[in-house]
DNA sequence: GCGATTATGTGCATAATGCACACATATCGG
DNA sequence: CCGATATGTGTGCATTATGCACATAATCGC
């Protein structure tokens, strides 16, 4: 007879297998290019391979300094300043200074650059109204209330192996 | 005075705009290397950069061929081809013929390659662990059925604009 | 105050990438 | 049935992205 604590740790793997799974599967609807960003890429603005994601991420957290982008894409920290000096160089975003740290140089959109976030932002908002209109409303409500518990939660752990 | 509609619709952008920087906020802890990522890498086998998420969709999705996994990743398909040449070589990854379509080069997960997408699975779901047992069960419970739900419907859609 | 740590940037060699092109197979429509 | 078209995979090539080694400056903690 497994212990109650076994069966409880089972059916939960199970749940975060399948979380993990829905998280891949929305994390290519996010890859993939959406129509507003081809034609962003066809206005020849070389948007499309590292330096579209750090744009909406400027835009969503920025101002936001080389290190915090770096750890959140992956990515060394010297690529990732690279690719914000093209951004700047592009005119989407602003580097400046901060004022507690005077080391940090902190990227930020500019509105040339959130038009261009705007685009594929909306693309995909229009996407997933097609996809929430449908639902209840308290379901929509209880997704985005749990999803940022999840996402405070994680992303303030340190692991304190 | 706004109608009924517009006002759901605002309320609905704020919703998405909410679940967007949640999603934005898990994806950078999946994007940070987890330690047994950084063991897989300290052990010479150079997975760290574009191979190791590959390795992962494969392991979940697999048997897959390239176009599937190109799409996921938002990756040129000859890129992807590349790659999976690649893990095979490295013994991760065995390619197949599809029964059904003799084009198709199915790309399934080997136990040594699949030993290696299980450290970092181990460490994510310690994390995940760590979040939910606090968590009242019916709220992970509704969660994994929301997340489900919506991956469904945004992995079926063709937009018919 | 001072050594250790942290944020950013540059040089360099290597790895990843997409486009052009090719071949093989599958599908479509007359 | 068969030619035209579409689709899946792979190769060559030039360009772009990447991480490591190193450097400078700022901040932290003893």
């Amino acid at each position: 007879m497994p212990s109650r604590k076994n069966v409880q740790n089972t059916r939960m793997s199970k749940q975060l297998r399948v979380l993990h799974g829905a998280l891949l599967d929305i994390a290519a609807m996010m890859n993939r290019p959406q129509r507003d960003e081809l034609l962003i890429r066809a206005a020849g603005i070389p948007l499309d391979r590292a330096l579209f994601p750090l744009l909406v991420l400027i835009e969503r957290f920025g101002p936001i300094g080389v290190v915090d982008l770096a750890d959140r894409v992956g990515r060394d920290y010297t690529t990732v300043s690279r690719q914000v000096a093209k951004l700047e160089s592009l005119g989407l975003v602003l580097r400046q200074d901060n004022a507690e740290d005077r080391r940090v140089r902190e990227a930020v959109i500019t509105a040339k650059g959130k038009a261009m976030t705007e685009l594929v932002d909306g693309a995909r908002e229009r996407i997933a109204r097609g996809v929430f209109e449908s639902w209840e409303p308290h379901e929509l409500d209880e997704l985005v209330r749990l999803m940022r518990k999840f996402a405070d939660a994680v992303s303030h752990d340190p692991p304190a192996d």
